[in-house]
DNA sequence: ACAACAGACTGAGCCAGATCAGCATGCGCG
DNA sequence: CGCGCATGCTGATCTGGCTCAGTCTGTTGT
């Protein structure tokens, strides 16, 4: 039921759920107007007005707040088959910045459409509603990390994280997957400084735990990491739809 | 249009959109059975399926995670009017505990009301929705202060942020409100030890900034607290409804 | 009326992680 | 080519917030 000739977004949802052919169907029109971003050059800052959503094609994304004092705290990354800027729509005004970590492909979703597909396919709102409060879910995992997970346990629950999301749109496997970040953004997100973000992987690496060299995250020993990082699979590990 | 004889609940989507009389009605009818439920003692706890949601009438809850070193991470506090559960309905399965910092009374929500009411109502599902964002964006907000604002910040940040929030439903003022926390469930959620929380509150009554003694929290000077906390009123604080 | 207990509060000492400063590498570009 | 710049990497030093250990106060229960 999933297969490789679907979006990642499709894809993503039908983790989720058992979609039939005409449910992933009215999945690919959701897709509008396909566009590409710049890495670097912000897509959406925090105040705009009335931007649009997108569902992210390829490339990878982070949503950040900046902070008065120059600061900045990344909220969430988005890899493929992710929504972009779906709450903010809804406030009408971002609250947020949004900015392309590599170069990107995006396509624009109007929100009339999505209510519109949601009441045709109900079961497609409840995969796409899943899919939010998974991301939703992602948010108060990352707060617990910053709160109560030492720096080590923290780069560690990250690095597992974005390798169960990868795997699931089928951009890594168990071992490894190619990763885009600069140890400055990894800081951003995991509330470190960079030096002290290139010290925790070293250790990691000198544990024999994994390696994060040259664009590339490979795991090493996955059960133990696991243990340290005190990492939940269940919420985004599973092997078949989770609804049939 | 935002009167006192409603709900809390009713009294907060009241600030985000101009509702009719008969919208506040079908508010009203969507309470369901009333429950109470004693301070201290878990309503829903971490695993728990197919719980139920709930819309809180008075008291304070608080929803938290358990890290396996023992340690928590309150996530977020409820106050009256708040929604109890809904993401972790939709999941099926809680992700996290909740438990009543108060005695608590609480209507039950049934999910298939609540899309019942939406259909009929649709001016309430915007409402409800943006609710439901403004959680989210409390969520990130906090996520943000964990990470990047030192222990005053992120303490008066808190603060402020209560403040506006039970305001909105009228349990508070510019001025101050009462608050039930104790120094260890505000340790719990700003991410340090009730040592240090009692070490910054007393810094910022040495201040001059604010007091919370004796379970009362008075704000003494608001415009150099917003300043202190670089807290951003506008997501939170308005006069009239947001939508005519 | 006293014991038992929870919560507020304080001081001393310690450590994880920040900051500062500097070096090494690789890459785009005039 | 050589310059500038971004990123990775390392050591030295400083500090915010933790831990431990304890006192004081107010409340609950018997």
């Amino acid at each position: 039921m999933v297969s490789t000739q679907h979006s990642p977004f499709a894809r993503k949802l039908g983790a989720f759920a058992a979609l039939s052919g005409e449910e992933f169907s009215a999945l690919d029109r959701l897709h509008g107007r396909r566009k590409r971003f710049t890495a670097g050059r912000d897509m959406v800052h925090q105040g705009e007005v009335n931007h649009s959503a997108y569902i992210l094609a390829s490339g990878w994304v982070c949503s950040y707040k900046l902070l008065s004092g120059g600061t900045r705290q990344i909220v969430d990354f988005q890899i493929p088959g992710d929504f972009l800027g779906l709450r903010s729509v809804l406030f009408r005004t971002a609250d947020h910045n949004i900015e392309p970590v590599t170069n990107v492909e995006a396509s624009e979703v109007l929100v009339g459409d999505l209510l519109d597909t949601f009441s045709k396919t109900p079961r497609l709102a409840t995969a796409v509603l899943w899919a939010a409060s998974r991301d939703e879910a992602m948010v108060v995992e990352h707060l617990v990390g910053i709160g109560r997970r030492d720096a080590k346990e923290r780069t560690a629950h990250f690095l597992l994280e974005l390798s169960a999301r990868l795997k699931l749109v089928g951009l890594g496997t168990a071992l490894g997957y190619s990763c885009p970040l600069s140890q400055y953004m990894m800081a951003d997100a995991l509330g470190l400084s960079a030096v002290h973000v290139n010290r925790v992987l070293r250790e990691l690496r000198e544990d024999g735990l994994l390696t994060f060299q040259h664009g590339k995250v490979t795991i090493h020993d996955l059960d133990r990491l696991v243990l340290l990082a005190d990492f939940d699979k269940s919420y985004l590990d599973h092997d078949g739809p989770l609804l049939k």
